[in-house]
DNA sequence: ACTTTTTATTACCCTTGGGTAATATACGCA
DNA sequence: TGCGTATATTACCCAAGGGTAATAAAAAGT
């Protein structure tokens, strides 16, 4: 006999929503210590015992939630991807010109460079991944990588960008970019968003038709924000 | 039972072909296939047996020559240091001003990293390697970036170069170069050189007090070579 | 309270692959 | 032609670690 009062809050599927949701909960707990350990150590090298034992668990516990290491390394990866995707989306609809979406590009993906899970982008090796699972990941490189040729593109067009060619161009800012993955540690003396700002404009200072103040030689002056990443 | 790849033609063990070679022709020869094996499938998939069988030769065998699959890859990344290191020394010996070094060093780090040795230098992980071998390794990348950040110091002081912030500056023109590891593959539309020519210009076209003109658009006109790679 | 489902544990399996011992073969040299 | 040395092979060891089966504990449902 049920004695609760049957409140709208409390209809039959709302504790099975509650449940899930723990359950996501525990799944991405496992994910954030999954990557700081893949990051630290490497992929090959980082257990999945000593990720059980971050998380007070035992190995077989991890498999309550993916259905094997290569799962969880897909997934970290997929949880940057998300990220920076989901920025893109914004950035693309708001439909500003070429080096105005060029310079959001940037500031976001460089923000996203600088925590776990976008590191996670450019510091796993597509080779641990399985068959299909790197034809994913493949995909959304290229997602991203056309994001930032199409703005640099529609920069040119609409003469806020100076002519220039356009896949070495993105190749140059987006190993810059990409690069930040590998130099970044948290507290050092920039923050995220400070690199953001700064790369936002050092990356197309170059290609901007009317040339921006370069960043100031001694982070002086603080870069304009252009916008803030969450 | 015999599933030997056939051999390329580089393997001193070549059936039937003379077997007496120096024994550092050998011992490279096995660098060679082994860094191209552990970047098409990283370090950890790729086996011992597997670069043994590329040689023609047996597992067992390549302990005449190496200490342990580690030596072998430590050795790999040693490979492509001592290049960059050599060209690094030449061009600083050269004593021009700083836009000029900085230029030199971009094209000759560029054109490293389109080679198998050069991107080893940025597609193996650190931690992979014996702790002694991290510290080797970690102190060579200082002395690459160092020799980068006196490039851009000595620009600004030698006036070729207009006040930045070095570390940052130093940070992007790395990382640009760094990429090149990631995804370059012989055969595409431009050889190493043509992109080392592009990337002097272009990375340093932005912090350059006398701008230079940038690259041509879409490759059309062939980039003015500024020095041959070699 | 009793049952069912979810989540965790203990104990184990088993493949993979780096590394080694014993031994054979080729080579350089008298 | 035989000896010493360098180099290669065959056969094997074994630790590491991903993954599983059996089962216990906890939570949810009734």
């Amino acid at each position: 006999m049920d004695t609760r009062t049957p409140a709208p809050e409390s209809s039959p599927w709302l504790p099975f929503e509650s449940r899930r949701r723990a359950r996501d909960e525990k799944r991405e707990a496992v994910l954030r210590t999954a990557v700081q350990l893949f990051l630290e150590q490497g992929y090959h090298r980082a257990t999945l015992n000593e990720v059980a034992d971050r998380l007070n668990i035992t190995k077989p516990a991890l498999y309550n939630y993916f259905r094997s290491k290569e799962d969880i390394l897909f997934e970290c990866w997929v949880m940057g991807q998300e990220r920076v995707e989901d920025r893109i989306s914004e950035i693309e609809s708001a439909h500003e010109n070429g080096l105005a979406t060029l310079r959001m590009l940037v500031h976001a993906y460089a923000a996203t460079m600088a925590s776990d899970f976008g590191a996670s982008l450019v510091r796993f090796n597509v080779a641990d991944l399985s068959e299909p699972n790197q034809k994913i990941t493949l995909a959304g490189k290229r997602r991203i990588d056309r994001a930032f040729r199409n703005a640099i593109k529609q920069g040119i067009a609409d003469h806020s960008i100076k002519p220039c060619d356009v896949k070495l161009t993105a190749f140059a800012i987006l190993g810059a970019l990409n690069w930040i993955g590998h130099w970044y540690k948290p507290g050092g003396e920039l923050s995220p968003d400070q690199i953001a700002d700064d790369f936002a404009i050092r990356l197309t200072a170059d290609i901007a038709k009317r040339p921006d103040k370069k960043p100031s030689e001694k982070k002086a002056t603080k870069p304009v924000r252009k916008r803030s990443t969450r």
